[in-house]
DNA sequence: ACGTTAACGGACGCTGCCGTCCGCTTAGAT
DNA sequence: ATCTAAGCGGACGGCAGCGTCCGTTAACGT
C-alpha cells in the first residue's frame, strides 16, 4: 500500500520521501523522539513543507519509522522462538532487544507506551506481546526461567532499558548489555545449574 | 545559611519562597523537570517575577530542591549502612532508593546526571557514591552478594529503573517494586541460600 | 520543444516556554 | 499615621519548534 502510493508519486517526490525517512530513522534513533523536524528535514536535504506534505504530522512520520523498528523487533522474538534451545533463544532475545533499544532512542515509546494517532502501532505491539508469551511459556517448561516470571517483567526489563540515557551510543549499548546480563540472572531459576 | 538569607527577606518574601518550593517540590516528583516555572508560580500562588526573584534561573531552584531529596538519598544509604544484617541492610537501600526514585521524577537525573550549574550537587553525589561503594563492600563480604557487582551496577539499576516511565504514580512505584525485586535477584549470589 | 501540473522551499504565523521590566502595593520601622 | 523601600505580578520581548502559504522550479506526457 505505502509502495502503491510511493508509485504514483514523482520520481523526485518519491527519492526525497526516502531520504526523509533515512534521515528520521537515524536521527530518531541516536537523539529520540524529540528532534525537530526542520533538522530531519535539513539532514534529508529537503524544505520543511516537503516534510510535511508526505508526513502530516511528527506522528505519522514516528509512526512509519517506528513500523519499521517493530518488524526488526518481530524478527527478533520469532527467531528466538525458532531456537531449538528454548532457554538460549529466551535469552538471545533479551539481549537482542536489549541492544536493539539501546540503539534506538524512543523505540520503547513505540513499543511500550503509545503515540496519540499511531493506531497500527497498537496493533504490532500486541502481536509482540503474544509473541513474548510464547516465548516465555516455552522457556518456562525447560525449567530454566523462574516460575513466576511473566510477559509485564519483560516489558519492564524493555522499559527499564530505557531509562539507559547515555548520550554517547557506544556508552548507552555497553551499559545495556551489562544490564541484560543482570536481567537474566534475574530470571533464570537458580536451581537449575 | 539558607535561613540567615530567609531571615532578612521580609515575612511576606519568606512565605512565598516557602510556597514556590513546596510547589516545586510536589511538581518535580509528579511530573519531573519539564514542569513550566509559571505552573510552579501559579501553583505557589505567585506572580512569575516574584518566582524569578528567588531563584534567578530553572536549574537554580531545582538545585535546591533535589538538594533536600539528596538528603533523603543519603539517609537512606547510612540507615542501610547502620543495619546489622549487611545483606538485609543492602537490599533495603536498593527498595528504598528505587521506591524514591519512582515517586521522585527527575530525582535520578540529579542523581546521575549532572544539572548545567548545579555544582553542590555533585558534592552529594560522589559522596552518596562513597557510601553506596561502602555499602555494596559490606554486603560483598557476607557472601550474599554475587563478588562481581560494583556501585557501577546499583548505579544501572537505578537508571534503568527511572525508565519506567508510567504516568500515574501508583502504577509507577508497584512497577518500581517489583523492579527492585528483579535488581536484588540478579545481585543475590544464588548458592548462598 | 513545450505546456501543464506536481513538487519544492523560503518565509510566515502560531503556540508555549524562559527570563525581565516597571508601575503599583504593602510590610514594618519611626 | 506616615513614610519608604522591599516586594509584588501583569505585561513584555525573545527564542524555538510546529505546521502552512504561495511564488517559483522542474518532471514528464505529448
Amino acid at each position: 500500500m505505502a509502495e502503491r502510493m510511493s508509485q504514483m508519486l514523482r520520481s523526485d517526490a518519491r527519492d526525497n520521501r526516502e531520504h526523509v525517512l533515512d534521515a528520521a530513522r537515524e536521527l530518531f534513533a541516536a537523539r529520540g523522539f524529540d528532534v525537530p523536524m526542520r533538522e530531519i528535514a535539513r539532514r534529508a536535504g529537503v524544505g520543511p513543507a516537503t516534510l510535511y506534505r508526505r508526513f502530516a504530522t511528527k506522528e505519522e512520520l514516528a509512526a512509519e519509522v517506528f513500523g519499521d523498528e517493530m518488524r526488526a523487533c518481530h524478527a527478533i522474538i520469532e527467531e528466538g522462538l525458532a531456537d531449538p534451545d528454548a532457554w538460549h533463544g529466551f535469552c538471545s532475545v533479551v539481549e537482542r532487544l536489549c541492544e536493539l533499544h539501546a540503539r534506538n532512542r524512543g523505540l520503547t515509546a513505540a513499543f511500550s507506551s503509545t503515540f496519540p494517532r499511531a493506531v497500527d502501532l497498537a496493533a504490532d505491539r500486541t502481536r509482540a506481546m503474544r509473541l513474548l508469551g510464547d516465548l516465555v511459556r516455552r522457556a518456562g517448561d525447560t525449567g530454566r526461567l523462574r516460575p513466576d516470571v511473566t510477559v509485564d517483567d519483560i516489558v519492564l526489563v524493555l522499559a527499564a532499558n530505557n531509562g539507559i540515557h547515555a548520550t554517547a551510543m557506544s556508552v548507552r549499548v555497553n551499559a545495556s548489555r551489562r544490564f541484560a546480563a543482570l536481567a537474566i540472572r534475574a530470571f533464570e531459576e537458580p536451581e537449575s545449574r
